[in-house]
RNA sequence: GGCUAGGUGGCAGAAUGGUCAUGCAGCGGCCUGCAAAGCCGUGUAAGCCGGUUCGAUUCCGGCCCUAGCCUCCA
């Protein structure tokens, strides 16, 4: 029985989907005026293996993931690039796909975005204002009335009083209570607006996430994720919005995944501390990445390191050295060897515990390796399950010996150029002139090519 | 200051009231012409102080420390 721990109870509870054998799962994307980080990677990876899982346990799941292509940042980005706001968020967009399909995401079902999604937000703020629950200034900014909404705090755990004696309203703001938030902010000159029944204008942040995510969900929907940095305000008031407007339980269960940190501080964008995917991907694999943001559990704070980077990429190398020269047409029997099978789903409905999850895949390649010389066949059963549990976490889907072979440095020396090297050095074998053939082997490992000399002849390997 | 996580071996990182995590690195052995890969074996642990218990890294309390949120952020 899968478990998933709730940031709303702050609890593990059973997952129980709203429609039997069906999930609805809206996760927070992007605000797209750069590069992804990996601080986004890690939140695309994660909420990634969540649907594929959840899809492997027979689960038909219906995945949004929004793109926010509006807001101040954009807005000042766009300027100071000197281009539209479209143009900026155009790029970025097509950028983020880029980086998302590199790391094995897949592409959610329905992505929708902001500025599709006006007359949605207009609505809804209506419903609001026509419910009490916001209401319009005097500077022509229509906000939210957090006062009227008695459980706000109740995902963040903040209570309302602490919360007033913190806040503070900016200048040019008309709040009637330093709680309340914009939902829709008048136009300024030379900013993208839009119509709406309290004038030119822009939605504010939180209330397209509340509109995307009902209009392709419904009201009610089964899980809604995104980044610990999201639960408040964000998600607070993503609740306050849409509960106020439907009059309906949002969302049944929350799920946040920690940051990605480092030098033990938050990467984020402000401290200016963060790593593009790109520059990351220009310097390892990009299913190394993976792999290196499924080690470690998607709640826990996540140490961005070079060492931990390569230490990855040599646990996955592991794995693909088992599956290496096995019989791939072998069908991958889930049931032939439970035994892996369960500990896997055993650790994955422990709240999506990747690492223990990976730990069985490491027993697997153990098992492959005792057996390949002996029982070829009970090694190939066993790659197939290997691979077929890689898959779940978008994991071992290469063919082994052309992820070994690409290797993740680049080396000067092509295939051709490698095999030409190992046939001279097999003849010099051949004729047991060792000292020949020990000296191309240092040559190839100068240039990145490990050699293994086996019963089936010599494989060979990028490092 | 308020709220929330957490402090595990050389590093990363899980589970667990008494027995193996796992990976990387180390050491010994086997295999190999020598290597590599692999297999076998092995060492290293639980912030500090109390308490509960036959027994605690695991439960409870206090303290110390770290991070996050409280303002834009995945």
């Amino acid at each position: 029985m899968l478990q998933i721990y709730n940031s709303l109870t702050n609890r593990k509870e059973p997952f129980q989907p709203i429609m039997p054998g069906k999930v609805r799962m809206y996760v927070c994307g992007m605000t797209v005026y750069d590069y992804c980080h990996l601080g986004h990677a890690r939140a695309m990876v994660v909420f990634d293996m969540v649907v594929r899982y959840l899809r492997a346990q027979g689960y038909e799941v219906t995945y949004v993931r929004n793109i926010t292509d509006i807001d101040d940042k954009i807005i000042r980005r766009a300027a100071e690039l000197g281009v539209s706001v479209q143009e900026l968020t155009e790029r970025f967009i097509r950028a983020m796909h880029e980086d998302a399909a590199a790391l094995g995401v897949l592409p959610p079902d329905h992505e929708p975005r902001a500025t599709e999604s006006i007359d949605g937000m207009i609505a809804m703020i209506q419903k609001l204002i026509d419910e009490g629950y916001a209401y319009v200034a005097d500077n022509g900014d229509v906000y939210y009335a957090v006062s009227r909404f008695p459980e706000y705090g109740k995902l963040s755990g903040k209570r309302i009083e602490d919360l007033r004696a913190g806040a503070r309203i900016e200048p040019g703001e008309a709040k009637r209570d330093p709680l309340d938030f914009a939902r829709w902010k008048a136009a300024k000159p030379g900013e993208p607006s839009w119509p709406s029944p309290w004038g030119e204008g822009r939605p504010g942040w939180h209330i397209e996430c509340s509109v995307m995510s009902t209009a392709c969900l419904g009201n009610h929907f089964d899980i809604h994720g995104g980044g610990v940095d999201l639960k408040f305000p964000h998600h607070e008031n993503e609740i306050a919005q849409s509960e106020a407007a439907t009059g309906e339980k949002f969302v049944n269960v929350w799920m946040h995944n920690g940051h990605v940190r480092v030098d033990d501080e938050k990467m984020s964008k402000s401290l200016g501390n963060f790593f593009t995917v790109r520059e990351i991907l220009a310097k390892y694999r990009a299913e190394q990445v993976r792999y290196f943001l499924l080690a470690s559990h998607y709640r826990g704070p996540l140490n961005y390191t070079a060492e931990a980077l390569e230490n990855a990429g040599s646990a996955l190398e592991r794995l693909y050295l088992a599956l290496r020269g096995l019989d791939s047409q072998q069908p991958a029997d889930l049931q032939a060897e439970p035994l892996y099978y369960e500990r896997f789903t055993a650790a994955m409905d422990d709240d999506f515990n990747t690492p223990a999850a990976l730990a069985v895949l490491h027993h697997l390649a153990r098992e492959i390796n005792r057996r390949r010389q002996t029982d070829p066949l009970a090694a190939a059963r066993l790659g197939a399950i290997l691979r077929e549990l890689g898959g779940m976490l978008g994991l071992l889907q290469d063919d082994p010996e052309r992820f070994l072979r690409a290797g993740g440095s680049g080396t000067g020396l092509s295939d051709d150029e490698i095999e030409a090297l190992l046939e001279r050095r097999r003849q010099a074998r051949a004729d047991r002139n060792f000292a020949e053939a020990d000296r191309i082997r240092d040559e190839l490992k100068a240039q990145g090519v490990i050699i293994e000399d086996g019963p089936q002849g010599t494989t060979w390997r990028r490092t």
